[in-house]
DNA sequence: GGTAAGATACCTACCAGAAGGTATCTTTCA
DNA sequence: TGAAAGATACCTTCTGGTAGGTATCTTACC
C-alpha cells in the first residue's frame, strides 16, 4: 500500500521477513489458503508488494518458507522434548503425541490445525510434509518402531483432527485424557 | 472452448451436471482446491463458461454441490452398511469405520482423502462437514456414544490421514488388520 | 399426428478487477 | 560509495461473472 513515510522508518529486514511468514500464515489459519495472495500479505505485514518480492523471489517461495518454519518450530519443539525423556525407547513418539496434543497448541489448537489442514491440502506443499515426516520416523527407526507405537502416533493424529474439525459446534473429545492414555501406551510397547 | 457444432449435439443437462461436479471433484483431487477454477472445470467436462453457469448460479454453489453430493455418497454407503449389521449397538460406528478405511476406497484412498482434505481446507466449506458429522454423531447417539466407540471413530480418522499422508514414500500403516481391530473393539465396548 | 409457443440448455463475446510478477526508482545502512 | 531495503508504477494473464444470442426439447392445442 502506498505509505510515503515508510522510506524513513528504521530497516529491519529480519523482523520484516519474520512478519510477512507470520502473517501468511494467519491468512491462511483464519481465512484458508485462498487468502494467502501477495497483495494481502504484504498489506498485512506493512510493506508493498515490492518489498515482499525483496524477501521472496516469487510466491511460491514465500509459502514454502512458511512450511518449513513451521516445520522447524515443531522439530524443534519434539526435540526438546525427546532430550527431557531418560527413557529413549518411544520418546520420539511421546514427544510427537505431546506437541501434537499439547496444552499450549490446544486452546485454538483448531487454529493450528487448521494450518497443517490447509498445507497438506497443496499436493506441492504435501510433499514437504511427507518428507519430514517420513524422515522423521526413518530417524527414530531404532527406538520408535513397532505396531503400537505407530498406531499411537497415528490415533494422535486422528484426534488431532477431530478436534479441530469438532471446532464449530459439536462435542470435543477429552484430549487431555487422550493424551496420557497415549502416552502411557509408549511404554507397555 | 469455442466449438461451434457445440449447438447441435444432443442436449444432457443431467449428464452435463454428474460431469461438472465430477470434473470439479477430479481437478480439486488431482491438483489441490486452488485449481478448481471455473474455466478449468468447464473445459474438462466439455462445456463452456456460460454452459456451468446455467447450472451453478456461482462457483461457490458448484463447489458446495461437490461436497453434499460426497456427503450424500458417503451417507448412503454408511447407511446401507447399517442396514446390513445385525447388531444395532456400534453399528454406526462399525459403519463408519469401513466406509473410512474401505478397500473400493482405500487402493487410490489417498485421492478421495484429498478431495476431503482439500475440502475441509476451505473454512466455508468446512461447515457443510462439521455439521454433517455432528449430525450423524446426534442421529446416532443411543447406539453409537461413549468413550471406546468415539475413539475408534477417532483412530479411523488418523488412520485414513495418515495413509494419505503417506502416499508418497513411506511405509504405508496396515490398514486392514488396524480395521480389523478397530471393528473388533466397537464389540468389545 | 402435426405444429406453434415457450421453456430449457448451451454458446459467444465481453467486462471489471485481482492475480503474480517486473523494472526502476529512492532511501537507508555499513 | 555501494549494496541492501523497500516503494512506485506498470504489465500480462487469469479470475468469476454478465448479456444476449442460438439451438434443442417439451408441452398444448388442433
Amino acid at each position: 500500500m502506498t505509505d510515503p513515510s515508510a522510506y524513513r522508518r528504521r530497516k529491519q529486514p529480519d523482523l520484516v521477513r519474520r512478519t510477512l511468514l507470520d502473517c501468511a500464515a494467519k491468512l491462511a489459519l483464519e481465512h484458508g489458503l485462498g487468502a494467502v495472495t501477495v497483495q494481502a500479505v504484504s498489506e498485512a505485514a506493512g510493506v508493498t508488494k515490492g518489498g515482499l518480492f525483496h524477501h521472496f523471489p516469487t510466491k511460491q517461495a514465500l509459502v514454502e518458507a512458511v512450511v518449513t518454519d513451521l516445520l522447524a518450530q515443531v522439530e524443534a519443539d519434539i526435540d526438546a522434548a525427546i532430550a527431557r525423556d531418560p527413557k529413549p525407547q518411544g520418546a520420539y513418539t511421546r514427544a510427537y503425541v505431546a506437541s501434537t496434543l499439547s496444552d499450549p497448541l490446544l486452546p485454538e489448537s483448531g487454529q493450528w490445525a487448521a494450518l497443517h489442514i490447509s498445507i497438506i491440502a497443496e499436493p506441492s506443499l504435501r510433499r514437504l510434509v511427507a518428507e519430514w515426516l517420513s524422515a522423521r520416523v526413518e530417524r527414530h527407526r531404532d527406538t520408535d518402531s513397532g505396531p503400537v507405537l505407530e498406531m499411537v502416533r497415528l490415533a494422535a493424529d486422528g484426534a488431532w483432527l477431530a478436534c479441530f474439525l469438532r471446532e464449530e459446534g459439536g462435542p470435543v473429545p477429552d484430549i487431555p485424557a487422550l493424551r496420557d492414555r497415549l502416552i502411557a501406551m509408549t511404554f507397555a510397547g
